[in-house]
DNA sequence: ACCTGAACACCGTTCAAGT
DNA sequence: ACCTGAACACCGTTCAAGT
């Protein structure tokens, strides 16, 4: 490519290294996340993909953890819409399921959601979003203030704990294994059960946690 | 110490070194994760306890994630009694929150128990103590099969959000300022709320999720 | 079979020095 | 103020070779 006329000319011809800003930083993060996973999101790796030292990412965040926020609450962008139509319960699940299923293509994310409280604009606009379908649905505010967040951990945790992950496979096979082998004379109720504690498909497990919670918000009262 | 008389001459009379097993490796990080907690307990750390180099642990281990999900059950064997007085509701509380007072103290053993399934003898005795007071208290068994999840999903995940970790307080600070900043012209729902979303001890908002939960799997039907 | 030294391929973070 | 090279202090895991 040649210049073209009429741009003015910059200093720098071609800009074979933009500047370093934490919106740029964050981006390519985000790309990297989605070309490869969290685990290939480092300060190393960040850096060279950038052209630059892993020191200079330190100028514009305090460590890896507030990295991995910063991209979660980029990728919470594209969630906390609620739909127009249906009950406020439907609306809900709605909101929740496509918050839980967009970390369940991401599972470390999910994971470092649950260790590193994130407090982006998005994620505070899916809050906002949540109690305003709670208090639709006329959940006193103390117990939709609480409610949320358990709403929220349950999401978050059944995405880091079913998400995709190939190494997470071999740990549900051998749970699966060591409740098969029980003794029905040390663990009768186990026994008794048989498969029915891991039966289910992830999406009906869930649907079923996210009712559950939601009935029991509705009415527990919170202390004093 | 000499040699006590009678005692049959072993082939080592110092044995500096004692033979490595699984259960001498876990035991060993055990002590490491009590001294100085999760983080230490690497493969290299604890060959270097053991007087060996960390390829030796392989024998007996297959991976870091492992050994933790060792740990997590070797610590789960001083909880899962429940006490003999009081209601169904009360004991399955106490278990549960024995359960997570001992992940209060190693957060990141819980963050790993979400990760990683554990499998192990002392979990499925908790696994079967929960059953069998859910199915004291006349709840469905399918719902209690699914309703043990729930219950130890929000203890796992209530400890690894809030055990007491240096690096966690910084966030819940953002996230307080990040609440208190925001504008009552966008978040209507969040504003009016002032400090609740926050409030409680973290007791108090684990036995209120506890009791939501529980109240919930009573009177949520599984599908089908 | 069990154990090991050595190597491979990485990490996060800090700091003194440069521009 | 921003950026960097270099260093410090670590990681997990594999593998060929030894006993």
């Amino acid at each position: 490519m040649t210049q073209r006329p009429g741009t003015p000319r910059s200093r720098r011809e071609r800009p074979a290294k933009p500047a370093l800003t934490r919106d740029g930083i964050v981006a390519a993060a985000v790309a990297i996340l989605r070309a490869e996973g969290l685990q290939k999101v480092t300060m190393r790796r960040l850096a060279q993909e950038l052209d630059t030292g892993p020191a200079s990412l330190y100028v514009y965040v305090r460590n890896t953890a507030e990295l991995h926020a910063a991209v979660l609450d980029e990728l919470l962008g594209t969630v906390g819409q609620a739909p127009a139509e249906g009950s406020w319960r439907e609306r809900l699940e709605h909101v929740l399921r496509a918050y839980t299923a967009m970390l369940f293509e991401h599972p470390s994310l999910a994971r470092s959601a649950l260790t590193a409280r994130p407090s982006g604009p998005h994620y505070l606009n899916l809050i906002e979003t949540l109690l305003s379908l709670l208090d639709e649905g006329g959940v006193p505010p103390a117990q939709a203030a609480w409610g949320v967040d358990l709403l929220l951990q349950h999401a978050t945790a059944t995405a880091a704990e079913h998400g995709a992950d190939a190494a997470s496979e071999e740990d549900w096979d051998a749970l699966r294994r060591a409740l098969h082998d029980i003794s029905g004379r040390t663990h009768p109720r186990i026994a008794a059960l048989g498969g029915a504690l891991l039966s289910g498909a992830p999406e009906d497990r869930l649907s079923w946690g996210l009712r559950a919670l939601i009935a029991g918000i509705e009415r527990t009262a919170v202390p004093d």
